[in-house]
RNA sequence: UCCAGCGUAGCUCAAUGGUAGAGCUCCCGGCUGUUAACCGGGUUGUUGUAGGUUCGAGCCCUACCGCUGGAGCCA
């Protein structure tokens, strides 16, 4: 595609030339006769230097009145320069105002985390949100990428859905032409569907959880990928999702050391995530946080701080392995060796970031499942497709999900959820 | 839902129960290498809302509203 203008993040193909940039104002600094325009157009940043006696006086005096945020057209020669960050400078022979930006509310100060929420729409503008919203789409793109060279094919399942793919959370219910229908909470039974169709599949969705959640780590519309697939057994899908983490990690530190450097991200912690990720057994894991200080009996599920006591003791994610079936969900498969666990596992980031992954070996044996379904007190006849997998050439199967947003958060080293997504829903707050 | 903290200028925050302030934004002026530029000057208030105590309330009390963090639940 050919334009007449040329963006910042390949200004230095251009280096000699005289360009035209299409962006907006970031910032500006003046010392009386030269103007310094930071000039920013989603790829990147770059300072144009306007010089009084360079340009004609209009020119100046536009340079003067534009304002922070104002939409631009810059023309200027691409000059090398020491003193810049990324090595380039603009320095300016005109300057045209698509619109004057009067007021701009985020100014260059600091501001609080409820003022910067309201103006969300303008916030990400900011060089760290905008940095934080890049990795997440190289994270995304990693996912695609890995999931596609292992052979998986991108399947989508529905956001409106019948009934609950787990009974246990809070769903938002709606009206589908006066019938209640409910914001999907997962994608995975779906998948398990399309995982027979076609061998190894996933999907994104956004996956909704009505909980009274109000944490820094909590979301109530969150991304999810979920990854399926037919023949593989718990410890396949465990190295699957291993392989994933450390080629979102690859692609990250390869594509991304910009973003990590404005967020001031210590990336040698980052560098350390590499295969294998150790593994310990729930009942490991409940004796780790009591040895640490945080006590737990066998048979409850962790809380935040028994997270971050289990993940504080590695320098690299841990899988949970093997969690009590009482207080995992129903289609988990038992494990062969002691039916009271289940072949699922957790997946915990370090730094305190907790869980990000969790994933199971499904039930196949269709009596077993109608039993579990029985004991959890699940209905038959909202999962009777769900139950026909299982009667019409069923076999092993396994599969996991990524919370989006926590890994983000993770790789990021971000202090609050909120600002892993471009607009963040958080417990009765939905605005912007 | 529960616990804790907070609510003062557009923003971030000060102010022993005794005249409501600073920095930034913004506006005017100065400055040819600024990096959240700097220097000088100027504009900006129903102190969240309602009631109460008091000679006097931004400050104390009650209720409500809002915000922030956390718990439970969860990814």
């Amino acid at each position: 595609m050919k334009l007449d203008f040329v963006y910042i993040s390949d200004i230095g193909k251009h280096l000699g030339q005289e360009v035209t940039l299409k962006g907006w104002l970031y910032n500006k600094r003046s010392s009386g006769k030269i103007h310094f325009l930071q000039i920013r157009d989603g790829s990147g940043i770059i300072q144009g230097v306007m010089v009084k006696n360079e340009v004609d006086a209009k020119t100046f005096e536009l340079g003067d009145k534009v304002s922070q945020e104002s939409s631009i057209i810059v023309k200027g020669m691409v000059k090398e320069d020491k003193r810049s960050p990324s090595g380039y400078e603009l320095g300016v022979t005109d300057l045209q105002i698509v619109q004057l930006s009067q007021d701009y509310p985020i100014t260059p100060k600091e501001h609080g985390p409820a003022f910067l929420m309201e103006h969300r729409h303008l916030w990400m503008r900011s060089s760290k949100q905008h940095a934080i919203l890049r990795i997440r789409d190289t994270i995304e793109q990693a996912i695609h990428g890995y999931l596609h060279r292992e052979g998986f094919i991108h399947t989508p399942a529905p956001i409106l859905t019948p009934t609950s793919c787990e009974g246990t959370t809070t769903l938002f219910e709606t009206d589908y032409f006066g019938e209640p229908a409910f914001l999907s909470q997962s994608g995975q039974m779906y998948i398990e569907a399309t995982a027979a169709a076609f061998g190894k599949v996933y999907t994104f969705t956004p996956a909704f959880r009505a909980e009274k959640s109000k944490t820094r780590r909590h979301l109530t519309e969150l991304w999810m990928m979920d990854a399926e697939a037919s023949y593989f057994e718990h410890a396949e899908n465990m190295q699957c999702q291993e392989g994933m983490i450390c080629a979102i990690m690859e692609k990250v530190l390869n594509e991304c050391q910009n973003e990590l450097k404005t967020l001031e991200r210590d990336t040698a912690l980052l560098e350390k995530i590499k295969a294998p990720f150790p593994v310990i057994s729930y009942k490991e894991a409940v004796r780790l946080c009591n040895e640490a200080g945080v006590p737990i009996e066998y048979g409850e599920d962790f809380g935040a701080p028994h997270d971050t006591a289990i993940a504080g003791s590695f320098d690299r994610p841990v899988f949970v392995d093997r969690f009590p079936a009482s207080i995992k969900s129903f289609y988990m498969q038992p494990d062969p060796e002691d039916p009271t666990v289940v072949l699922g596992s957790d997946l915990y980031a370090p730094e305190g970031y907790g869980e990000i992954i969790g994933g199971s070996q499904r039930i196949h044996d269709l009596d077993l499942l109608l039993k579990k379904m029985e004991e959890h007190k699940v209905p038959y006849e909202p999962y009777k497709w769900y139950v026909d997998l299982r009667r019409y050439g069923s076999v092993p199967h396994s599969g996991f999900g990524i919370g989006i947003e926590r890994t983000v958060s993770w790789i990021c080293g971000l202090q609050h959820i909120r600002e892993a997504i471009p607009f963040a829903r958080l417990l009765e707050k939905i605005y912007p």
